[in-house]
DNA sequence: GACTTGCTTATTGTCGACAATTTAAGGGTT
DNA sequence: AACCCTTAAATTGTCGACAATAAGCAAGTC
C-alpha cells in the first residue's frame, strides 16, 4: 500500500522509462555511488539513443541524484554523512512549514484520511513487529501525506518531486533502522492531533523536533562507530 | 557592486549562453510570462540547433523558469500572486533555518565583510535616496551573504541556484518597491547583529518576522489594489 | 628521473534528419 | 448549427554522425 511517490508524472516518452530505471537503481544503489557514468556505455546498455539518455541524466540532476560538469561527464551524488546531515537541516525547515501550513490548509477529510492511515500502520506493526522496512514505508507515507496537505506547490515540488528521492537513497544505503521507529510512531500521532487541532505553531515546532531527533540519532550512531573504528 | 547570482557556475558551453541569456529574458518580462516556447522559433532565433535549446531549456526547468509537459511542450512559468505567497512561505523557512545555521557556521571574517556590506548600502542610501533599485539588489545581496553563510550546501543549491531567480523575476514583474525598504535595512541590521552574537534561535526568528512582513504587506496591497478594481 | 610537449584516443557537445504525437482544419452526418 | 471522424500540418521526441574538448600516453628536454 505504500506510494513511492506521490508527485511522479505520467511516464509516456522513453526517456521517461529510463529515468525512472535509473532513479530506481541509483536510489537502491544498483548504480554505485560517487561512480563516474559512461553515456556511450548506459546508452548501448539500455537501447537508446545518447540523446535520450541526456535527456533521461537531466531529469536525474533534477533530483539531484546526478551531478554533471561540462565538457567531463555525470558522476552519481557522492552519499556522505555531512550531506545527510545537510540534508536533515534542510527538511527541519521545509517539513515543519509544511506542517504548519498542512494544519492551516487541509480539509476535514484529508486529516480523517491520514488518522486512518496511521492506524493502519499501528495494526501492521503489531502483527510483524519488528520489521523495519515496512515501517519505514510507513514513515515516508506519513511524511507524504503531511507535505501534500499542506497544499503549497512549492514545497511539495521541493519536497516530494526532488529531495525525497535522496532522502529515500541514504535510507537504503546506509541501512537506517534503528530503535527510533517506535518513538517515530508516537511522534506521528502528536503531529496528527496538532494538525487536528488547527494548532499549526505547534504542528511545526513537533515536526521539526521529530526530524531533528532522526538527524542527532544519526549523528550520535555516527560518533560511536567512529569510536569503534578508531579503538 | 551587486553580484547578481553567487553560485553560477563557468559558462564554457553554447547552451549555456542560450540558458543564460534566456534565464535574463524571462527574469525581465522580455520573454512574456505564461507564454509557450516554440523550440523551433527560438533555436532559429539564437542560431543553434534545437537540441542545444532543450538542454537550455532543462536548466530553465530546473529553476523554476519554464514547465514542461512531454509532448505538448514548454510555457514559461506564470506569475500569480497564489504562487508568489507560496514562494514567500518557502522562503521563510529555508532562509530562517539558514541564518540560524549563518550565526552557527560563519566565520568572524564574512561577518565582518557582511557589516561591510551593509555599511556600504547605508552610505549608497543616504547618498541616492528613493532610488529603490539599488536598494533592491542591495536587499538581494544580503540575502545572499546570509544563505552562503549557512555553509548548507544543500540550501545553497535550492536558495541561490533554484528559487532566487524566481524571486527576481516576481520583484520585477510586480515591480515591488514599497515604502519596506527602509524597515527593511533596520531588519537587516538586527539579523546581522544576532548572528555576531552566534544566537542561531534569534537570527532564525528575526529572518522568518522579515520574510513573513514581506509576504504580509503584499498580501495587503493585493487587497487593496482588489479593492481599487472593484470599486 | 621529473617535467613538459605533442599526439592519439575517448568522451562530451552540437547538429540536421526522421519518427511519433498533438493540434488544426475540413467534410460529412444527424 | 452542433458534433464526430478523417486528414494535413506543425511540434515534440528520438536517432546517428560530426565537431570540440578533455584524458591518457609516448617521446623529448633539462
Amino acid at each position: 500500500m505504500a506510494l513511492n511517490n506521490p508527485t511522479q508524472q505520467k511516464i509516456v516518452t522513453t526517456a521517461d522509462k529510463v529515468f525512472q530505471k535509473m532513479q530506481y537503481a541509483i536510489v537502491e544503489g544498483k548504480i554505485e555511488a560517487g561512480s563516474k557514468i559512461s553515456e556511450p556505455e548506459l546508452a548501448k546498455k539500455f537501447q537508446i539513443s545518447r540523446s535520450t539518455l541526456r535527456e533521461a541524466l537531466n531529469r536525474l540532476e533534477k533530483c539531484h541524484l546526478v551531478e554533471r560538469k561540462a565538457n567531463i561527464g555525470s558522476r552519481v551524488v557522492e552519499c556522505n554523512i555531512e550531506s545527510l546531515l545537510e540534508l536533515y537541516v534542510v527538511r527541519e525547515a521545509l517539513e515543519g512549514m509544511a506542517c504548519r501550513q498542512a494544519a492551516q490548509n487541509m480539509s476535514d477529510d484529508e486529516i480523517n484520511e491520514m488518522k486512518a492511515m496511521l492506524e493502519h500502520h499501528a495494526n501492521s506493526k503489531s502483527l510483524q513487529d519488528g520489521i523495519s522496512y515496512y515501517q519505514q514505508e510507513g514513515d515516508l507515507d506519513f511524511h507524504y501525506k503531511v507535505i501534500l496537505g499542506s497544499h503549497n506547490q512549492q514545497l511539495i515540488n521541493i519536497l516530494c518531486g526532488q529531495l525525497y528521492h535522496l532522502v529515500r537513497m541514504y535510507r537504503i544505503q546506509f541501512g537506517m533502522s534503528s530503535p527510533r521507529i517506535t518513538k517515530a510512531f508516537d511522534e506521528h500521532s502528536r503531529i496528527i492531533q496538532a494538525i487536528c487541532d488547527r494548532d499549526g505553531e505547534l504542528a511545526e515546532m513537533l515536526m521539526r523536533r521529530h526530524i531533528a531527533a532522526s538527524r542527532k540519532n544519526i549523528e550520535k550512531n555516527i560518533a560511536k562507530s567512529m569510536a569503534i573504528n578508531n579503538q
